[in-house]
DNA sequence: TCTATCGTGGGTAACGTTTCACCAAGCAGG
DNA sequence: CCTGCTTGGTGAAACGTTACCCACGATAGA
C-alpha cells in the first residue's frame, strides 16, 4: 500500500539531533565512562524522540552483541523449560537477549547450531546437556564465554553448572528400601562412548544406582535395563524387566517420561502400581506433578540451575580469564503416589 | 592456558589464498550470477582449507542474515513444539537457521522480543499466537517479512497460517451429540479486548462451539465458563459448571491443558470421566496421546503448520511485493477415552 | 574492419557501530 | 606562569561483508 521506505535511524542521526557527536552516543548507549549527566540526558531524549534502536549486526562488528544463545537438545522435555526460566529470570533485567536454537539432537546438528551461534557473534553460549566431545566443547568456549549444563567434570575453558546425580540416584534408593523394597531395578539410557560415560548425567545416575544399592548390601539385586531417556524406552525397559525370572518390586526410571514408558508397560502387564510394583523418576517435570499420574520424581530445580548458569556466563563475559568454577547443585526427593510400602 | 588469540579468517584470507579478488569469494559464497565454475571450485577450496566461516554480523550490515526467528508465547505448549518441527523440517535444508525468542507472554513481553529481532536485522519472522494489536502486527510485518501463526483474518501486511478453528469446535460438538450428549459445557479463554475477540483462536472456538449447538437445536444448553487457556482455568472453569444447578454430561475444553485441569476438578468432585462426564480437549498435545490420559482432543497438525509458515515466509523474503496470503488447514477430531455415550 | 554484446572478474564505497588517539579546558601545586 | 593531571568531549579508522559500477577480452553481427 503506503510506500514510506523510511530509512532506519541510525547513531549519526541521534548525534546529529541531540547535537553531539556519535561517540558520545555511543558512550551513552554503552553506559560508558566520559559522559556528564547533562549529555546523557540530552541524548537519551533524542534516542527517546526519534525512536532509535541500535543495529546488533552493527555493534557486532565491532564490539558486543548483547545475545546469549541457549541450546537445548529438546524442546518437549519439560525439565528444559524450567532451566530457560532461570536463565530469563536472571537476565530479565539486564541488557542481553536470549535467543534459542532449536532441534539439535545428535553430535551433528549440534555442531552446526553452535557454530551458527558463533557466526552470529553472540557474546556467550549457554549449552544444555550437549553431547559433543569434551575437546570440542572446550575449543567452542576457547572462542566465546560458554557455561556447560548438566555434564559432569571440570574444564579449563567453560564453567559448568550440574545437578548432583549420584546422590539424587541415593535418595530414589533409599526411599524404595525404606519402604521395604530390596529387588529395586534401573532403567537407564544406554551409552557407548567411553568418555561420555563419565561425564554424562545419565550414567551418573546409574552408577549412584549401583553405588547406593551396594551400600545397603544389595548388590545381588541390582538389576539394569540398558535403554534410551525416551518414552518408547521406558516402555522397552519395563517390558524387560517384567520378563525376567525374578521380578522387580520396584524401578527406578533414570528420567521421568522412561517412567511414563514404564507406567504403560507395566499397567499392559496387568500389574497395578504402586500395590504391585512401585516406580520412581528423575527431574519432577510436570508431568509427574500431574495428578493423575502423580509420580515420585527427583526434583532438580531447573529454574535455580539455570539462574546459575546465567549468572556464571555474564561474570565470564565480564571477566574472560578468570578460572572456571563448577556449581553443583543438590536434589531433592518428591514422594508421590506411585511408590509404596510393599 | 595457551594463548593462541588466532584473528577470525575472513573473506580477505579467502581471497588472498585464492589469488581472487574478494568479491569473488562473496559470489560464491551467495551463489551469486558472474563466477565461472573453475573459479567456484578455487574459492571452494580455499574455504575448506582455511575453515573460512561468514561473519552473520557483517553480512546483516549490508545483505541478508541468513537468521529467521520465531517467537513463541509459551515453551511448555507441546503444540508449539509440533509447529517447531515442522518449521525448522521445512528448513532443513535451506541455508536458514532458525532462532527462537522463549518467554514472551503479554504484549509488552512479546513487544520486547520482537524488538529484540528486528535489531538483529533478522531476514524474517514467524510469530506464533501473538497478541499484540493487528495494527502493531502491520507495522512489524512492513519492517521485516512476517508470517502470523493462529490469528484469524486478513492482512495487507503480513501472510497468515491458521487452524479452522470454527470447524474444530463443531467437530467436537457433533461428537458428542452424536453420543446422546444434550447438556455440553465450554470453558474458554476470557477476552476483554474488542480486536482480538475476533481472530484469537480462543474466541473462534467459542464462537464455534455456540454456532454447533444451535445448529443441533441446542442453544438453551448453552453454557460457558470463562477462564483461561491453563492448567488453573480448567480446574476452576470445571469447578464453576459442576456447580451450576443443572450439571453438564459434557465438557468440552478450550485447549488439552484446560481439559487437564478440568479433569482434576471433576476427579476431586467425585465424578468419573466418562462415566459421569465427558471431556474432550483441543491442540491433540502428546499429554492428550498419553495413555493413562487419553483425552478425546481436536487435532491441529502443527507440523503441517509450521512448514506451511516457513514455505510462506522463505517465498515472502524472496519476493516481498506479493500479494498476502492465508492458509487455512481443516483441523480432525481424535477419539479416545474420555468421551463416551450418555 | 568496426562496433555491440556477453561473460567474467575486480575496485571500492557503503552499512552502523565501537574504539583509539587526541584535544581543549579547568585546576591544583610549585 | 608553567607543568602535569583530570574530565568531558571529538574525529576518524577500523570491523567483514555486499552492491554497484566499470574494465577487459572474446565473440557475433553489420
Amino acid at each position: 500500500m503506503d510506500k514510506p521506505a523510511t530509512r532506519r535511524v541510525t547513531i549519526v542521526d541521534v548525534a546529529r539531533h541531540a547535537q553531539v557527536s556519535t561517540t558520545a552516543v555511543s558512550k551513552v548507549l554503552r553506559n560508558a565512562y566520559g559522559a556528564s549527566p547533562a549529555m546523557r540526558a540530552k541524548v537519551q531524549l533524542a534516542i527517546a524522540e526519534l525512536g532509535y534502536r541500535p543495529s546488533a549486526a552493527a555493534r557486532g562488528l565491532r564490539g558486543q552483541t548483547y545475545t546469549i544463545g541457549v541450546m537445548l537438545p529438546e524442546l518437549r522435555n519439560l525439565f528444559f523449560a524450567d532451566i530457560l526460566d532461570g536463565i530469563t529470570a536472571q537476565l530479565g533485567d539486564s541488557d542481553y537477549q536470549v535467543l534459542l536454537a532449536p532441534g539439535c539432537n545428535g553430535e551433528k546438528a549440534e555442531a552446526r547450531v553452535i557454530d551458527a551461534m558463533i557466526d552470529r557473534s553472540m557474546d556467550g553460549l549457554i549449552l544444555i546437556a550437549p553431547v559433543s566431545a569434551k575437546s570440542r566443547l572446550n575449543e567452542v568456549a576457547r572462542s566465546v564465554p560458554t557455561v556447560v549444563v548438566g555434564r559432569h567434570g571440570t574444564s579449563p575453558a567453560y564453567d559448568s553448572v550440574t545437578d548432583d546425580d549420584l546422590a539424587g540416584a541415593a535418595l530414589v534408593v533409599d526411599h524404595l528400601v525404606e519402604l521395604g523394597h530390596r529387588r529395586i531395578a534401573h532403567i537407564e539410557h544406554h551409552e557407548t562412548d567411553r568418555v561420555r560415560l563419565a561425564e554424562m548425567p545419565n550414567a551418573q545416575r546409574a552408577h549412584g544406582y549401583r553405588q547406593a544399592m551396594t551400600a545397603h548390601g544389595l548388590e545381588a539385586e541390582i538389576d539394569i535395563a540398558s535403554t534410551s531417556y525416551t518414552q518408547a524406552g521406558g516402555y522397552l525397559g519395563a517390558q524387560q524387566l517384567l520378563a525376567r525370572p525374578v521380578r522387580p518390586t520396584a524401578i527406578f526410571a533414570g528420567a521421568d517420561v522412561v517412567a511414563l514408558g514404564a507406567l504403560e508397560a507395566i499397567a499392559e502387564a496387568g500389574l497395578s502400581v504402586p500395590g504391585n510394583i512401585s516406580v520412581a523418576g528423575y527431574d519432577n517435570s510436570a508431568l509427574a506433578a500431574f495428578g493423575p499420574i502423580s509420580l515420585t520424581s527427583v526434583d532438580q530445580d531447573g529454574r535455580q540451575m539455570g539462574a546459575n548458569a546465567a549468572r556464571l556466563l555474564v561474570d565470564r563475559i565480564g571477566q574472560r580469564d578468570r578460572r572456571t568454577a563448577q556449581v553443583k547443585l543438590s536434589p531433592t526427593l518428591v514422594v508421590r503416589r506411585t511408590t509404596a510400602a510393599i
